[in-house]
RNA sequence: GGGGACGUAGUGAAGUGGUCUAACACGUCUGCCUGUCACGCAGAAGAUCGCGGGUUCAAGUCCCGUCGUCCCCGCCA
């Protein structure tokens, strides 16, 4: 019953059949989108990765092979010839790029039937995630979802001719490596030929492509897998795939500046969009203070306020004891908010305490004066220095965070950016970026009773700091540079240390004692000690940024294989269980609690 | 580790303790149809309401547990 192609060859892809080619017969070959039977004429659909193609079949031009299309059903692969023709004017489908011509066949193989798809393969079918995971190869038949893998293909050449054109030299670096307990958690390896021992899965190429810089390679570039055992986000992948890349001779302008370059062609290219030739920066500092966080968005503003001055006499007992322990107090002006219900400032209090807040006091202005639970703990001169600090006005509400520095600045970004939703605050098809700079070398670590890097231990500390190494390590900042999109962290980097003496003395800073450092780090160190020149680089993410161009809510969208939640793939089901001998082989015994 | 939402034919989804013997739409199957294109018309099949336990005269509906999916906090150098 099934055919094969023999003395059939593909003349054209149904999306590049049009008016061209009328009259010329063509072969094309791909899935059947729908059949519509009239009972005389039939039409099927055609769809590869091109798009759709209407063709014919008409009793009275080939009985039999009009007979035969009866057969036919959805998803069934077919080779089809025909000849091209002008649709009749009013039968013109304006929704269809081909939709000027159809193709009357003259003969049909099915080269495959198919089982009915257990979803419909049309963009408007809206399907539960998880059943589409199942039957990916399905679901990327469809023509949204194929056209992120599309948009990704584009970003990853465009990446390498860049890179490329600047003189980058593209090299693999191992994926079966060493793990390094600093930073997240590895997904491990075990070695069967040395028993007992493990490789790790990278979490970034970072020690090799500083190795390449001691080779004196000068520039690298690799678009390359990278692998790190956490929890799972919309934005977050247990493998992900980065842009990386590390360049000889340059300080952090000149890496900053390549950067700026490589984005503005990405978005010239794929979104017809016009950047600026350098974007704002902030610093960290900056960003955290009016923003909450160091991935702010700017597409709308919301700033954060300060107001401990303006409240530091108050006599509402939430401000006068945050302030009494060290905190401080700031608040957020909302434009229009004050049109929000009572339900939707109640979310905004729950949500503010599932995020670490003790409560979300709020007042809103209206005509009849300021409304609110704490409204009436506020003297007249407090009221308007308040307004005046965030230029509120009749029709606002004003969030307070009241609470230590760090609590204040995270609770009040994450009320900005869902406040900024709820007003309508942010435009689509509007791209913000943002560098944030001078980040902290080290944070301290309450659990661990001891400071840890923010970015890595190989970032360099700025010149200017170095004094205060081993003094004042909370002050000490990094040559390190992220790069914000839409207050997401699409990329970011550093200026390396290139001296084995400041890395020795970084590494004293966050407790790593020589004998540790030598047995964690000792090839890096060794590298050093040969004439390292001075480098840096950066890695961005490809699959968040395919994401923010695509428009896709999640990273799920642009991977054609992703994980789920709990980092199992409904498609193969991994992660599996393994042969008791395949465990012997390495040495291993399984021990797992039941819980 | 924690907070929240969801789970009903192949798919999407209604349902708020009592004709639920489970609506509707798409898909599937059968028949009819020569200009449709998310074709149309007539008919049919298809659901132990995620799983287990409990409350109740009565559970898709309420409670507890469990599994799965998603969102968020922690975590992610």
């Amino acid at each position: 019953m099934l055919e094969n192609m023999t003395g059939l060859k593909r003349t054209h892809y149904c999306g590049e059949v049009d008016e061209t080619i009328l009259g010329q017969e063509v072969v094309i070959m791909g899935w059947v989108q729908h059949r519509r039977d009239h009972g005389g004429l039939v039409f099927i659909d055609l769809r590869d990765r091109t798009g759709l193609l209407q063709t014919v079949f008409n009793p009275q031009e080939d009985e039999a092979t009009h007979l035969k299309s009866h057969d036919v059903r959805s998803e069934f692969v077919l080779a089809l010839r025909g000849t091209v023709r002008r649709r009749p004017e009013d039968m013109v489908n304006p929704n269809l790029k081909t939709g000027q011509v159809e193709v009357f066949i003259r003969e049909l193989r099915v080269l495959n039937r198919a089982q009915t798809p257990p979803f419909q393969v049309e963009d408007h079918a809206d399907v539960n995630e998880n059943v589409r995971l199942k039957y990916r190869y399905l679901d990327l038949r469809r023509p949204k979802v194929l056209n992120n893998f599309i948009l990704r293909h584009q970003v990853a050449s465009l990446t390498r001719n860049y890179f490329a054109d600047k003189g980058f030299l593209e090299v693999e670096t191992p994926v079966l490596t060493k793990s390094t307990p600093e930073g997240a958690r590895d997904y491990l390896v075990p070695s069967r030929v040395n028993q007992g021992q493990f490789y790790a899965l990278p979490q970034s190429p970072q020690l090799f492509k500083q190795l390449l810089m001691v080779a004196g390679l000068d520039r690298y570039c690799q678009i390359v897998k990278c692998f790190r055992d956490e929890d799972l986000r919309a934005d977050r992948q247990p493998e992900f795939t980065q842009v990386d890349l590390e360049m000889s001779f340059v300080e952090q302008d000149d890496v900053i500046e390549m950067l700026e370059g490589y984005i503005r062609l990405l978005f010239k290219d794929i979104m017809n969009l016009e950047l600026p030739p350098h974007f704002p920066r902030l610093t960290y500092d900056q960003s955290m203070r009016r923003y909450g966080n160091d991935r702010p968005d700017l597409r709308y503003d919301l700033e954060i306020v300060e107001l401990s001055d303006v409240l530091a006499h108050s006599e509402a007992k939430v401000f006068a004891e945050s302030l009494a322990r060290g905190g401080c107090i700031r608040g957020i002006c909302a434009p229009g908010a004050a049109s929000f219900s009572r339900k939707q400032l109640d979310d905004l209090v729950a949500f503010a305490i599932s995020v670490g807040a003790k409560g979300l006091a709020w007042i809103k202005i209206t005509d009849e004066g300021w409304q609110g639970p704490l409204a009436k703990f506020l003297t007249d001169e407090e009221k308007a220095a308040v307004a005046k600090t965030l230029a509120a006005k009749i029709g606002d509400v004003i969030f307070f965070g009241a609470d230590t520095v760090e609590v204040v600045a995270s609770v009040l970004g994450q009320i900005r950016s869902r406040v900024a939703q709820e007003l309508g605050l942010v435009q689509e098809g509007q791209f913000r970026l943002v560098w944030v700079t001078d980040f902290p070398m080290f944070e301290y670590d309450a659990e661990g009773k001891r400071w840890a890097a923010v970015h890595h231990p190989f970032t360099s500390p700025r010149d200017e700091d170095l004094d205060i190494l081993e003094s004042d390590p909370g002050r000490v900042r990094a040559k390190a540079y992220d790069l914000v999109l839409n207050g997401n962290e699409i990329g970011g980097g550093s200026i390396r240390i290139h001296r084995p003496d400041v890395q020795a003395k970084v590494f004293k800073a966050l407790g790593i004692d020589e004998e540790e450092a030598q047995l964690k780090f000792g090839f890096l160190l060794d590298a050093l000690g040969y004439g390292a020149p001075p480098h840096g680089g950066c890695a961005f993410g490809l699959d968040r940024i395919v994401m923010l161009l695509a428009g896709a809510p999640s990273l799920r969208d642009v991977i054609a294989f992703p994980k789920t939640q709990k980092a199992t793939c409904p498609l193969t089901d991994a992660p599996g269980t393994v042969d008791l001998r395949q465990l012997m082989e390495l040495g291993l015994r399984l021990d797992i609690k039941k819980s």
